[in-house]
DNA sequence: GCCAACGTTGGC
DNA sequence: GCCAACGTTGGC
């Protein structure tokens, strides 16, 4: 079982969002390596810390856990859709996405600001300045360390 | 295969 | 809104 960080814009996608819809495709993801980390790496039961991106106290809002392994994004079909991918065929699809499932919203975020400031994250590339990826794996230390800090 | 230009991410 | 960092695109 691995860990994950997972990064949406609460104005996309929230952690109520979630909790609402309880399961949902993680659609939208068009970076390589994030594709790959869903493609290649994430299992059924892994547990994702699901972090809030762009917004005023950006952090680990709560925890999902990855419900079905990858499969073909839909949204990467769909001419009307912002992820539309003209060059991705149904015969030959260039995007895929996990499904995760609410498990649970944090009392309170576990902000960026936190994470920073505490021992043992210094490796997490969240903390780093300039890291764009929005799919990180996440060490069994880091994540002990995270829930702690909740 | 190089690399400049461009677009996006994301914290502040 | 600014801007640094990074990924992608496309000309050559």
């Amino acid at each position: 079982m691995n860990y994950w960080l997972m990064k949406s814009e609460p104005d996309v996608f929230s952690i109520d969002d979630l909790k609402k819809k309880k399961k949902s495709g993680w659609d939208g993801v068009r970076n390589y390596q994030a594709r790959n980390y869903m493609r290649d790496e994430m299992k059924i039961g892994d547990v994702v810390l699901f972090y809030h991106s762009s917004c005023e106290i950006p952090g680990i809002a709560g925890l999902a856990k990855v419900s079905k392994t990858s499969h073909p994004d839909p949204s990467q079909f769909d001419p009307k859709s912002e992820y539309y991918d003209e060059k991705a065929t149904k015969d030959n699809p260039r995007w895929f996405m996990v499904e995760v499932e609410f498990v649970e919203k944090f009392e309170n975020v576990v902000t960026l600001a936190m994470l920073k400031a505490h021992k043992g994250l210094e490796g997490m590339p969240v903390v780093q300045k300039g890291s764009r990826l929005s799919i990180n794996p996440v060490t069994a230390n880091e994540f002990k360390i995270i829930i702690g800090m909740k």
